[in-house]
DNA sequence: TCTACATTCTCTAGTAACTAGAGGATCAAG
DNA sequence: CTTGATCCTCTAGTTACTAGAGAATGTAGA
């Protein structure tokens, strides 16, 4: 039986994340010592790594569920594993193929830079003037997970 | 002078979206009518114009925030908008690269399933198994902005 | 045994960029 | 004069965590 900090370091795994897994209901509650600690066994580690894995690939907790819930029933046809999986995927691909339209019209933006003041800046040009755009370009979000500390600037409405 | 659903109209934001804007401090206030009501210029269609566009393209609102200060300020140079939009190209082109490691790997998991019951699903096995991976694959988030109600399927920890 | 220090516990709140809804006021048209 | 659209403010919800408070417990060395 481990504990909470040794099943972290085995899966790679915050200890906040596994009690929040916990909470959402995707790890069964685990034993508990006299004193109230988590006990986990191999198989929650396992579990806990399948999550990993699962999220380092970009499925949603949801997705995650539904996946879990397959594999802890055997017998259920493995259709809604393979379903899941090709959407994520087409998901993935639309937004490579989305990413890449905004990659062309940033390089577009940038390549007009020639310095200067902001007056005549090509750059900030371009952000105020969608027409000059070659395609459609719609939503985003690069969000990766390194950043730690974006401190809000508050500022009054000038 | 425009009302809010009139300038909602005109740039294709939300009107709760340039409420929030204001709040965010990256619109000045408007004038109001004696009753309260927002009462806008052209100016600020522009400016939010600008905005919609920049989030389009994927800026975040800090990144935006700075943008705008520089294009209220006609004379500092034109660098830093430059560097803004150079980082955000990195960012994007990073991204992409990681999306296709993922796109790969869930490619061949997705090829690899061959019908049946969980118990055999390759799918679920190569989620479970991380060393199976061809490459390392990080983080993700699939993310946009297309879906409504998530509506959660609250359950306890079996 | 005493004392540090590490680890754990629960609970709350914060992150980004909005969106949704409550509850109420005001406006324009018929 | 009433109906329906638009507007107001405020609160809370979304995803998947992360950070911190404040308290209890575990462990190792002197």
């Amino acid at each position: 039986m481990l504990a909470i900090g040794a099943v972290a370091k085995r899966t790679g795994l915050k200890v906040p994340t596994i009690r929040f897994y916990e909470q959402e209901g995707l790890l069964p509650a685990p034993e508990r010592t006299e004193s109230g600690r988590r006990l986990y066994a191999e198989g929650d580690v396992r579990r806990l790594s399948f999550i990993r894995h699962a999220r380092a690939l970009g499925f949603e907790l949801e997705d995650i569920r539904s996946l879990l819930d397959l594999s802890d029933d055997p017998d259920r046809p493995c259709d809604e594993a393979d379903r899941i999986a090709r959407a994520h995927l087409v998901a993935v691909e639309s937004r490579i193929a989305q990413l890449r339209a905004l990659q062309r019209e940033l390089t577009r933006i940038v390549k007009s830079c020639a310095g200067g003041v902001a007056s005549d800046c090509r750059v900030i040009d371009a952000l105020g003037d969608h027409g000059a755009c070659e395609q459609e370009h719609e939503p985003s979000s690069t969000r990766a997970r390194t950043r730690q500390k974006p401190q809000r600037a508050k500022r009054a409405g000038r």
